[in-house]
DNA sequence: GACGTCCGTTCCCGAAATGCGAACACATAT
DNA sequence: ATATGTGTTCGCATTTCGGGAACGGACGTC
């Protein structure tokens, strides 16, 4: 197949179809091999020589005649946030946040220009929350979350720039921001006040407050914030208090972060 | 390379591979190229397409000169997790088993002969403990895990042969049956008794009682057990009251699943 | 400040792996 | 019995991949 010829560096096709397949599969919740080969358009014989192979590697197991995604994927996720340095370092937070508000609380970072969650907490009010008890989110855009824009303003123009030519400004509610000029507005906003708000931005009802998490460099690592209903999150509690203390709750993962570093350079 | 000449599907050399690199970036805990390499024993240059291709595939992130496996494993993981049949069914039992006995209880079923871990939650009296708060462990050996041997209980003679000679009887402590036919005998036990116990068999000084989740053909899915300290498992609890409360939990599951599936073949 | 060394990245060509189509075995349904 | 649907196997033509060598940039050293 055709390699453009101007840019980047070589792409494994067969490298590139085996993660197709494993998309593939996920979205499928399972297949069989010639589901899978009309569904990615290859022979049947390709698609049989790919499920076998990640099948031996174990990323894929086999009942009667489908083929899933096996729990090797948990443990690899697993690992790899136990691992992260926001979640070694956050998770207490936004634990202790989650008590405190009694709201969800998301600890989060960029990847590849998408929102990526680390880890969530329901507080005891939150229970029942229609919105946030809908199942495990893939990557998501930055630009209607509290999260996603407290990064946003702390990431370099060029590359907030570089994101909205990739995936656009796409509009969920009446509240998001689809003008580049005025999210680099929100961004100045953001920096000058030190958190970020979604004011129904994502979905209709629900607000969120984020604050960024940074590294002592001013590098943006990622975010925290507190999401409920408007009719919880309104008032002082969503002008005052809470910014507070979403911000006292980053401040302290840097605080440990930072340390942590610095131990480490001696 | 070769392909053996005498057996099984054939086996996408490059899919391997690159599989074998998402295990170094998790055993590595991260690598630059260079590292990969000597790792792998492959050219920098293959390294390096390998590394871009997951990248560009969202696998795989780079920070400075650092490739790292990405937050995606954690959503498929999750997903994973989520859509599986006994988390589906299991959950709810798994969360109350913890509620009542306070003790460690873990869901878990097999995969290519080895055992993986669904979901496990930590009850009251668990905390602290520093066998069951060690990080999330890979795929165990099936013989001395309570869990383990209530799933090999319930698999065909021939697969549990069959796992053996890939695996063997490893040894952890004294008490680990390494034995070929001790090991069929104890299965005889177990499908009599209805459940399996692992008395101090992969850690001293930890017991747990496992029972198995089956469906309504008999095929065995998958088990739950309850851990903790030979000091708090002993005497009547250990041989009478956890057993009821554990078979009694996976036998919920069980019903829960069967209903599912006589109303989905309606 | 020039040198050496380490890294990630690029390029190219020959060797080797892969994609595909066709055929097979097996099951189920008509 | 026949037809259609699976998953699986095989061999060949073609494409892709692997590796070595070279480039360019970042350090650290002398």
């Amino acid at each position: 197949m055709r390699e453009t010829n101007d840019a980047g560096p070589r792409q494994l096709e067969t490298v590139a179809r085996a993660c197709d397949v494993i998309d593939a599969l996920e979205e499928l919740d399972g297949a069989g091999v010639t589901e899978l080969a009309d569904y990615l358009d290859i022979s049947k014989s390709s698609a049989y020589s790919y499920l076998s192979t990640l099948r031996t590697k174990r990323l894929v197991v086999k009942d009667d005649d489908t083929y899933r995604l096996s729990l090797e994927f948990l443990y690899l996720g697993k690992t790899i946030r136990h691992r992260h340095v926001l979640f070694e370092h956050g998770k207490q937070q936004v634990d202790r946040l989650a008590e405190e508000t009694g709201e969800y609380v998301h600890l989060m970072c960029e990847q590849h220009g998408l929102e990526r969650n680390i880890y969530k907490v329901a507080g005891e009010n939150a229970v029942g929350d229609t919105y946030h008890t809908t199942k495990e989110r893939k990557a998501d855009f930055l630009h209607f979350t509290s999260t996603g824009k407290a990064v946003l303003a702390y990431l370099p123009d060029a590359r907030v720039e570089a994101i909205i030519d990739e995936y656009g400004l796409v509009k969920k509610t009446e509240n998001t921001i689809t003008d580049r000029d005025a999210l680099f507005e929100e961004i100045q906003t953001i920096r000058e006040r030190g958190y970020a708000v979604n004011d129904e931005e994502e979905v209709t009802g629900i607000r969120a407050i984020g604050a960024p998490i940074r590294d002592a460099n001013g590098a943006i690592l990622g975010a925290v914030s507190v999401s409920g209903p408007t009719s919880r999150l309104n008032g002082d509690r969503y002008y005052e208090t809470l910014p507070k203390q979403v911000m006292e709750s980053a401040n302290v993962t840097e605080a440990s972060i930072n340390m942590s570093n610095a131990s480490r350079s001696l």
